[in-house]
DNA sequence: AAGTGGTCTAGACCACCAT
DNA sequence: TGGTGGTCTAGACCACTTA
């Protein structure tokens, strides 16, 4: 049998199955499949890539490990959306202390623009003093303000945003970068501490200055953990806490 | 053929590998392989159980997905064992502000026996006014007090732990109860929260009293989430954080 | 009825480790 | 050298969805 694609792309290097999820992640990438849409059926794909079903599937079980794509039996395999459960199940970890958790209510304060810190410039990988935009937003749970959110983009990849048609959006914030930006965000990092509320925010959450406030430093990240926003939110855990639940549902079922 | 035992303990329910991975969770369970041991081949388990390679590593890849078992090519499958570097990479989740992760050393500071909360023994899946131990640690990095940690445990399943045998473990507080007890953590559940440091715990952190804490109540679960250890972090977060990282390490390389 | 993903099998070959 | 897990294959059959 002649060397297949994936046989002489991968030279050799590492498992097969790797380097058919790289081709698929490229694709990805590229917008082969748009977000929503289903990918070609395991059969065709394992044909294209010219490996076995077997091979093809392993390849496919890590990107839906990494919530990339879902799997429908009987449906097909399509690239997933961010929507309202997505942002609940894997970006918004602030739940009731109760257990319940709501989906929150957005009000933009702030939309401007403004020159990367050194810090920030860092994280984001752009360079020194580049344009960032920088939102504020105010989220309520139940009609009661908890949250302040900051948010930096790198206004290179955001260039047409305005404020107006971040505010009219109809969905969740990461489900404009993918459908306007076509920016996928993937997964985030999170660094948390807690601080005391400054006057400005203590204003903002109707709550006293000097109140412990969880502040939780996200970089979200798209394909190949390229970092595509920073995220300062500072939450009043009077009423809410942080769940961080490990384990089973990241992983396997 | 006649059915196999697997076969007829599924009795026609589920997926054939969930059927194998609860009967090799059921003899973890029941120690017929302790901590740190081989498990038996992958041929052997195979025929064992009736069913194929392929079946069997099915089952065996979730519970290495839940770290429950690790895998070493060329030696065999081992049942995971407390040490450090488990308790830093899954359940230790504090670091330095520069990204800096270091092995904290503890400090007991009370060994008591008590009668458990309404909300304890309800958390811990005890009768009401159960006997529980409450133990409090201070652990410090590179030799500053960063945490104050309240441990209750049920009395039962740890009857004759004295604060002498607590004390001169010469592991981590998980090694102790998985090698003393049998009682095997394999994940945790946390909700975090921000707080302000009460007169006590700012004297033992040498912290400012009022000044924020981060507050993580964690519990602990054995095999099938049975719930075996609540533990309160109160974290001095000035020079470390907590980091939260989600996806990647967590599912798939 | 046709097409999809989900499960299960049997076997080959490779990479790695202990002896 | 023999045993282990890691990869890859080819195919059968099942469960589910859509039309």
């Amino acid at each position: 049998m002649p060397p297949t694609i994936a046989q002489s792309a991968a030279q050799g290097h590492g498992p097969l199955y790797k380097e058919v999820k790289r081709l698929l992640t490229q694709s990805l990438i590229e917008r082969e499949w748009a977000p929503g849409v289903a990918l070609p059926s395991e059969t065709r794909l394992a044909k294209r890539y010219g490996v076995s079903i077997g091979t093809l599937r392993k390849a496919i079980d890590e990107l839906v490990a990494e919530r990339i794509v879902q799997r429908h039996q009987g449906r097909g395999t399509f690239v997933a959306t961010h929507n309202a459960n997505r942002l609940l199940f894997h970006f918004f970890h602030i739940v009731g202390r109760d257990g319940h958790q709501a989906f929150p209510t957005t009000q933009t304060l702030h939309f401007r623009c403004a020159k990367a810190t050194e810090d920030e410039a860092q994280r984001l990988g752009l360079a020194a003093h580049a344009k960032v935009l920088r939102i504020r937003n105010l989220l309520s749970l139940e009609g009661q303000p908890v949250i302040v959110d900051d948010i930096v983009l790198p206004q290179a990849r955001f260039s047409d945003l305005t404020a107006q048609r971040f505010k009219q959006r109809d969905n969740t914030i990461y489900h404009l970068y993918q459908t306007a930006y076509g920016i996928n965000v993937v997964r985030s990092s999170e660094r948390l501490s807690a601080v005391l509320a400054t006057a400005d925010i203590a204003a903002l959450l109707k709550i006293q200055q000097h109140a412990p406030l969880l502040a939780i430093n996200r970089t979200a990240l798209t394909y190949r953990d390229a970092p595509v926003e920073l995220r300062r939110s500072l939450v009043n855990t009077t009423a809410h806490e942080y769940h961080s639940n490990r384990g089973k549902e990241q992983s396997a079922g």
